[in-house]
DNA sequence: CCGCATCCGTTTCGATACTG
DNA sequence: CAGTATCGAAACGGATGCGG
């Protein structure tokens, strides 16, 4: 019986670590955040993670009620896991977590960095120019995301984009590059980490909306 | 080298799972939030947790600068620990984390609950009448707290009062019963697992601040 | 007694290999 | 693609020891 240990504790700091508190069990949340998943997707997103102990997070929180897991509609006939509407509660405070994360300085050696992670960043601190609404088709390590900028603030949703006004293609490292410093978007096509087509404009108004964001 | 193992991740979220993530740390932070304590005043607020393990957590987080050791002055001459200013802003997002956790099933087996769980609980949920302003004094398992009703909110202290309307000395439990149920209280009192002094009405106003919150 | 350190059995983690 | 099986290494958890 895999009854994860409990901390026995009648406080609600503890019965919520009960839950979520294991080893993986948040970064498993974060990668979530932003709409289902399917496994191979949480594996990449979380590549210190061996697949076995992916696997053994879900399960567990699955069987918590934090995620489920669906079937999708033919012809996909694959499986992705998404967060309950309990466990999507869990946001807010995941998003402080990372907030007060950033004040935590840089692991040493190299870092991997999930589509996820930069995008839940972009979302968090984009402040777009609500005049100039957007749809955009970001491209990370093969996973398509749609990004949409309405009333002065970035939605983001996996998946395809019904239509879009620019589209970018690249990793998430460059991406959080492009971010801090979107004067690099030139060098990054240019040295092939980036592709950029569409409405370029457009594009630079989105990476400028987290550095210079809108008044 | 006990350098606990990194998710190696940039994300905020997990650099700040590198710091606090660790099993027992957070409940470690959570003893913190009301003051500064001794080892053995930890101890007992995590009896679930082996003492080299709280040592162990204790010297990592003051390593990582979230809380720190300090000698108190003579002729008490002994060791405390507190949280930074760094520590400190864990705190909304512990709290935010307690308020899931309440949706949480209890753990079925006897649980443990320490007096700072529960003070924290009173802290966060009592909307005292602001026409009253009271201070208390409040002895759980030993350790004695001051409680101070101000502006419709509760202060709480670790340590005496200097002078106190009412005092409670029960334990963490019977307490948390008591604010869940305030007419309990002459049940305690009289089964001996509560003992009162002082302005009582005063007494059963703190008590009632939880559950029936001053408009 | 307080504040740990050491020892040791058990559980979990993490890497690799493997299967439907 | 979506996991399971296996196994050594690390961490946890309980008991005990020990200096101040």
């Amino acid at each position: 019986m895999p009854t994860s240990r409990s901390y026995q504790d009648a406080c609600g700091i503890a019965r919520a670590l009960d839950v979520v508190g294991e080893r993986w069990a948040l970064l498993v949340v974060r990668e979530l955040l932003l709409g289902p998943q399917r496994f191979s997707d949480l594996r990449s997103g979380l590549p210190g993670a061996s697949s076995n102990l992916v696997a053994d997070r879900l399960r567990e929180l699955a069987g918590r009620g934090v995620i489920r897991r669906r079937r999708l509609a033919p012809p996909a006939a694959s499986w992705v896991y998404e967060l309950t509407d309990w466990g999507r509660e869990l946001e807010p405070i995941v998003l402080a977590l990372g907030g007060w994360g950033l004040t935590v300085p840089l692991p040493a050696t190299p870092t991997t960095l999930s589509a996820t992670s930069v995008l839940l960043f972009l979302r968090g601190s984009a402040r777009p120019d609500p005049q100039a609404p957007a749809t955009y088709r970001l491209e990370l390590d093969d996973q398509v995301w749609t990004v949409r900028t309405v009333a002065g603030r970035a939605h983001i949703q996996p998946g395809e984009p019904a239509d879009a006004d620019a589209s970018l293609r690249t990793d998430p490292r460059t991406l959080n590059a492009l971010l801090e410093n979107p004067d690099l978007l030139a060098d990054a096509i240019s040295d092939g980490s980036a592709a950029a087509a569409g409405d370029l404009p457009a594009l630079r108004r989105l990476l400028r909306a987290v550095t210079s964001p809108a008044a």
